[in-house]
DNA sequence: CCATGGATCTCGACG
DNA sequence: CGTCGAGGTCCATGG
């Protein structure tokens, strides 16, 4: 990994476009291509390429410039360093891989586990199912025998994952009768619940599980 | 901005967990408080703490351990250094902000200067314009005196886009007649596409227009 | 390659 | 502060 202190000039043209003036940034490129330009604020950098991109360097009007190019889409990102304070390269060696819980998929495996957090007679079916318009993350029956969708958010429900489970219910429903529609999360905004009401879905409140032991990040290989 | 290449370990709690193992990381400490951990890939820290976090030292036996903690939501993000190879302090003076062209602000900007875009005889009449469930990206009427509502997208649009447009005129709907709904956008997904014909929504290819002459970011604010 | 949807999303804007 | 939606989103996963 290369990391610059440095007084530069950026300049971005791909997808969009963008120019930022003079200024001290940390410049880092790590050897899989990707190139992030940080300002002293925010978590995001100003500019970046992700990874795959292929960095050179020139020297322009007696001015040091890094470029580095993406295929597909095509971007450019231009590096014109004014003034370098350090520059320094890392060898980095690294074999661990995170290890996260937490997440919707443990909310999922949770409730195939445990499908009365549903409700009573609840049989989950599937899980990330195709179906007309999108995929659905659990399909199931109830205990009388209805189709049931639901939608799961690890975090508070927004009205963008109420319609995403109305546009699941819409599409079975038009092969299927009835079809329930549940959005399954820790707990909704206020628009959220409005249009849900309104919509005649259902809520169930769950909390995404954290496992105590968490396992080497390629576990997820095993599966 | 403090930067330290080292071996070390992760361990984070909050809205999720995750652990990670001893490697070689980049550390990056921001003034405004925002943490990152980078491993030689991707464009994402493995680890971080957003802007607004506090970070303190502390020795661990015989460890030096940089801790970043958030309040609201609760979030405690721990770097154990095992080994460091270098540390840095980078007193960065940055006065300059990113003007970047191609967002779709300014679709809606073009539009508003150029209706016949998106068809002879179209008014656009609200900008951002809150409605029953949500925000609409513009509203305004066609040459009959139909209501029309835009949704608007910077690039590809994809089945979310489409619901979202759906979700507006069935708001619209209960109040006024007929709504036409469109979808303003480079292109469609294949999905999309189909969803949007089976609903009778529209769409008009638009690509967001890219400035010339790039203003200081700071021109946002003269509006 | 495209399509789809999650994310400790982050970020800005608005009420 | 919560809500809402954009983003050069990035990223993994499937077809």
């Amino acid at each position: 990994m290369l990391t610059i202190f440095a007084r530069c000039r950026v300049h971005y043209d791909g997808r969009a476009k963008s120019e930022l003036g003079s200024g001290d940034r940390v410049i880092l490129v790590k050897p899989d291509g990707a190139f992030l330009v940080h300002q002293s604020k925010k978590r995001e950098p100003v500019n970046w390429q992700p990874p795959g991109s292929f960095v050179t360097v020139e020297v322009r009007e007696g001015l040091v410039v890094l470029r580095s190019v993406r295929r597909k889409p095509k971007e450019i990102l231009e590096v014109e360093l004014e003034e370098v304070y350090l520059a320094s390269l890392f060898n980095a060696e690294d074999y661990e891989e995170l290890a996260l819980t937490g997440s919707e998929a443990e909310m999922a495996e949770m409730i195939f586990r445990n499908p009365e957090l549903i409700e009573p007679g609840f049989k989950p079916l599937f899980r990330e199912k195709q179906i007309g318009h999108g995929i659905v993350d659990i399909l199931g029956k109830d205990g009388r025998g209805n189709l049931v969708v639901l939608e799961l958010k690890r975090r508070k429900a927004d009205l963008h994952a109420v319609s995403q489970l109305k546009r699941y219910v819409e599409a079975l429903e038009r092969e299927h009768g009835k079809v329930r529609g549940i959005l399954v999360a820790p707990s909704l905004t206020s628009g959220a619940k409005k249009l849900l009401e309104k919509e005649g879905l259902e809520f169930r409140k769950v909390e995404p599980p954290k496992k105590e032991k968490l396992g080497r990040g390629r576990q997820k290989t095993l599966f």
